[in-house]
DNA sequence: CTTTAATGTTTCCGCTGTAAACATACAGGT
DNA sequence: ACCTGTATGTTTACAGCGGAAACATTAAAG
């Protein structure tokens, strides 16, 4: 009854209990600290007590060991955005919370989010995200746009994306205020909000 | 009175010639075809025929090549924005042509714009940026915005390179017809374009 | 022609990712 | 209970990396 990973899958099972969790556990607590590429294979298995290449069991190699980090990432993210759409009550104030909390999980979070953006790690075809936030995105500027949803879409995504990167790369001041200011969707998208939905609770 | 860069410093001078200049030049070519993990000094060193630890007597660390290259990176996007610019004629459709080399540059030279933005790789203090480019559309926001030119150009700039990323890390296609459309001014800026110059020609 | 500073080389260290061969422990059929 | 197959983990080994230290050479200045 040893106290194994993060969390606790009950260190039952064959040699280590859970090998796979708590080497995701292990890497995503160095992505707390330090960016992607301070993230080591023999490092990882090292805080776990487990050798180096006992991660080859479960990860073919350090590539699919990050997309995993990547893809919890991405899991983090969107639940962080769908509890701030929730909590600003949906519609307009909800699209709009949706796009601060984006750019706040980034700064809350660089290295994860960095990693779950960058460099290629997404699974599949690049136009049809299937993940959580961006089918709650979508279906917000199908609520407002009409016909011109699909740029709606993607304009928010972009200033979104880029003020995150561009505050995560220091070119510009991580203000939580300025961040409120340039997402400003009265002034970014001016005829849309209050087409069908209320926005003062 | 030598030509010293991109091409053939005629191999005069001390030992090399200008080994800081051909490292430069070897990483920039490095960068046309991988990402900047795969710049690795010794390789550097080995295209360039000199061996790996001379490196040492250009750059502190290898962070300095890097950020050597970063700069370049920034140079030439600068350029690039800057003669766009000019093709178009200034005015608003100098300010639509800018953002428009933004993503184009990006997508042309993708392991270059990567490594020019990413993770800290900035000289000066991140509001005051110096370089160029910022300076250039500072300068149209200012012509169009009036008292919000700062809320534009950040919204320019956000929005710029959101997608450039976006489309840099294969979540959107590297549509040209995407960028137009993302970046449409009308729809973005609707205000703006025509208080201070003409847009029609 | 000597001195000196700049530049490049050799050698070394610990770290990394990962391939190959070997060891162990659990699960199911007998 | 015992054997056996399969999942899991270990040992050992290798080449490549960034970088520190000591040494060698070259260009330039006196």
């Amino acid at each position: 009854m040893i106290t194994v990973s993060t969390s606790k899958p009950e260190p039952r099972g064959y040699h280590h209990g859970d090998l796979r969790t708590a080497l995701i556990d292990a890497g995503l607590a160095v992505l707390e600290k330090a960016d992607a590429n301070a993230v080591s294979l023999r490092e990882l298995a090292r805080s776990v007590g487990v050798s180096a290449t006992a991660v080859y069991r479960h990860f073919p190699d350090k590539k699919a060991l990050l997309a995993a980090l990547a893809d919890a990432g991405v899991a983090r993210l969107g639940d962080a955005q769908r509890i701030a759409s929730e909590q600003a009550g949906g519609g307009a104030a909800g699209f709009a919370a949706t796009g601060r909390a984006y750019v706040r999980f980034a700064l809350a979070e660089p290295a994860l989010f960095r990693l779950a953006f960058t460099h290629g790690n997404h699974a599949g075809s690049p136009t049809e995200s299937s993940d959580a936030a961006s089918q709650m995105l979508r279906g917000y500027a199908e609520q407002f746009g009409g016909a011109d949803a699909e740029r709606l879409t993607l304009q928010a995504w972009a200033v979104a994306h880029g003020l995150a990167m561009l505050m995560l790369d220091g070119r510009l001041p991580p203000d939580d205020a300025l961040i409120d200011r340039v997402l400003d969707t009265k002034t970014l998208f001016p005829a849309q909000p209050g087409s069908s939905s209320d926005e003062s609770p």
